[in-house]
RNA sequence: CGGGGCGUGGCGCAGUGGUUUAGCGCGCAUGGUUCGGGACCAUGAGGUCGUGGGUUCAAAUCCCACCGCCCCGACCA
């Protein structure tokens, strides 16, 4: 490949919408290219290195006996209708419509494609179990796409399911999969971790992520100082310290405009721990709630999902008044007889505590929880804070941002039984097939790659990802000496199976390497009047900074080495 | 959706009511001199100043509306 007719075209400087680390690399690199926002072209180094990723994948999920089809990114809306997902899926769908007016939507995933064909493919247990993989693009209208390629509302998706007869079943194809992405996710070079995961929108089965830690991630990882327990901060689980005051009578007083937990505390001169947050959620169709939480502690909404289901949120201001004849800030459970009430569980017994009185502008003091509020469920309703025990050994639990990379679901019947998926077993009876979903996100190792390798010069691909092995740079091409060496050393390469970018611009020895550093490219071979004399090259390594001067006669031999070199860091993971 | 910022040749920016042809750096084109970490000289091409409306003798510049993009938050496989 030669630089001087390519599409690459390097930024001088930081393009300005450009924030993150990895979005200023791969724009200045000239890896991608904003169309609108959430939306970009890979341009061709860009692409070669997503098409390095999808072989990566490819091997590893063949390996492990997934097929490869690819269905359509279009969808009719009936099938959504039956997953009851057209619904759900909300204003992150894209929603289109054909000429004959019916609805369609461009799919954000394949749940419900792979079910369809299921039902029409799968009879028997014997045709069970499968493993169906498809590596597409996939499009979701990101409330608010960012960092790049990161967040983006079209983007690379290698998605998988499984299909099994049994739990059992289901338990080995997640396995292989936990297995499959653990070897990808090393192949491409990368750190990461595995982590509890919540469900979101697929489902309440078990699941877990693949986490890259970086910093400026847009999620954030609990983590055990002591123990090995890590979870999304979505879902961590921590024990919490009971905290309980005098039990006495229950009071009303007087809170003038003071609704939040930081002013109630300050006006009282109480400690957060004294307040009770009362949190009103509702759903459409379906019976509100009313959740407790200690003041100190945030609800952890992934219990709201699974304990009454994926619908409810928040209520509004006019709800809550509507509800409760009062303003949000001075609501509380007391004398409230026609809601299902659930509280946190450090709540369990809790006296003497401050909550809303249902009346603008007053609380009430001496709320007996055990007395005064009539609960349906105690549960471990609050988010994890820093420094809270670990839920396995008690050590110090901590935080740190990461990317996710992948997640693996265990799915179950949900979709199998909604759609109608069914097999015969053994015993002829029909039953719903077991399903798993599992997706990495391509552009999201890519950038990965950028955070944790790249440098102030750009990037640094790891071997098995970078768009060519070797970057050629011909320092001189006017001199008919250097261009010569140059040709016959490019050939000596390509001929030993290096893949070559050969920079025969020309423009001054700075631009070149500066631009060779900031593409990435992980071997460096310059060729120069300097070197020509005597048949030697200078060979540069881009992830180490080492330099060398080498004769002709050795060249392949040397780049062998390297890249040998450059392999075994990659699986001395 | 709330808060903030930005929109001027390909890129980064200046200009914020009146030297009538809107500037600067980079890039691009042509010719020449250079050539080991972003060279130099000369000549040249390229802009409905995001869009629409308004104010004014006069608008990139002031006012209104809309659109787009970025950041923080909300939300989120």
């Amino acid at each position: 490949m030669k630089y001087n007719k390519s599409l690459i075209a390097t930024l001088r400087e930081d393009p300005k919408e450009a924030e993150s680390k990895s979005h200023r690399i791969l724009l200045r690199g000239g890896f991608i290219r904003q169309l609108a926002s959430g939306i970009h072209t890979y341009l061709p180094l860009g692409w070669r290195i997503l098409l390095k990723i999808s072989s990566i994948i490819r091997e590893e999920m063949d390996r492990i006996g997934g097929q490869e089809l690819l269905m359509p990114a279009l969808s009719p809306k009936e099938l959504w209708e039956e997953s009851g997902r057209w619904n759900e899926y909300g204003d992150d769908m894209f929603r289109l419509t054909d000429r004959k007016e019916r609805d369609y939507c461009l799919c954000p995933t394949h749940e419900e494609i792979v079910a369809d064909i299921a039902r029409n493919k799968i009879r028997s247990y014997r045709d069970l179990p499968q493993i169906w993989y498809q590596i597409q693009t996939k499009f979701r209208d990101e409330p608010r796409p960012r960092f790049g390629v990161l967040r983006s509302r079209q983007f690379i998706m290698k998605d998988s399911y499984s299909l099994d007869s049994d739990e059992q079943g289901l338990d080995k194809s997640f396995n292989l999969h936990k297995d499959a992405y653990m070897k990808i996710f090393n192949r491409c070079g990368l750190d990461f971790v595995i982590v509890e995961a919540s469900g979101g929108l697929m489902g309440t089965g078990e699941s877990k992520e693949f986490m890259a830690l970086v910093d400026g991630g847009e999620d954030q990882l609990a983590m055990c100082e002591q123990c090995d327990y890590r979870a999304n901060i979505q879902i961590a689980e921590c024990k919490g310290e009971h905290k309980s005051f005098a039990d006495t009578a229950v009071e009303e007083v007087a809170t003038p405009e003071k609704r939040t937990v930081e002013e109630v505390t300050q006006f009282l001169n109480v400690s957060p721990q004294n307040l009770v947050k009362s949190m009103f959620f509702t759903a459409p169709n379906k019976e509100p709630v009313l959740i407790l939480i200690r003041g100190d502690y945030e609800i952890r909404e992934e219990t709201i999902t699974t304990l009454l289901g994926h619908d409810y949120g928040p209520a509004t201001a006019e709800e809550i008044k509507r509800h409760f004849g009062a303003e949000p800030g001075f609501i509380g459970p007391v004398g409230i007889q026609d809601l299902n009430i659930y509280a946190d569980e450090l709540l369990h017994d809790a006296k003497g505590m401050i909550t809303g009185a249902n009346r603008d502008g007053y609380h009430i003091k001496g709320l007996n929880i055990g007395r005064d509020v009539q609960i349906k469920e105690f549960a471990n309703l609050r988010k994890m804070k820093i420094g809270d025990r670990c839920i396995k050994c008690g050590g110090k639990m901590v935080a740190q941002t990461a990317l996710e990379l992948g997640h693996i679901f265990k799915l179950g019947t949900k979709y199998s039984i909604s759609l109608g998926a069914n097999f015969l077993d053994e015993k002829g009876q029909e039953k719903p097939i077991i399903m798993g979903s599992y997706g990495i996100g391509l552009e999201r190792i890519m950038a990965c790659a950028c955070e944790q390798k790249g440098d102030e010069r750009g990037a640094a691909w790891p071997i098995s990802l970078a768009p060519y092995d070797i970057y050629v740079a011909i320092l001189n091409p006017l001199d008919k000496d250097v261009t010569q060496l140059s040709d016959e050393v490019t050939q000596l390469l390509t001929e030993a199976g290096f893949s070559t970018i050969i920079d025969d611009r020309n423009v001054s020895a700075g631009i070149k390497f500066n631009d060779s550093d900031l593409i990435g490219i992980p071997i460096r071979v310059t060729v120069g009047p300097k070197g020509v004399k005597n048949n030697l090259v200078d060979i540069f390594i881009r992830e180490t900074d080492e330099r060398f001067d080498v004769a002709k006669s050795e060249i392949v031999a040397k780049c062998s080495d390297i890249k040998d070199m450059l392999y075994r860091r990659i699986n001395g993971h």
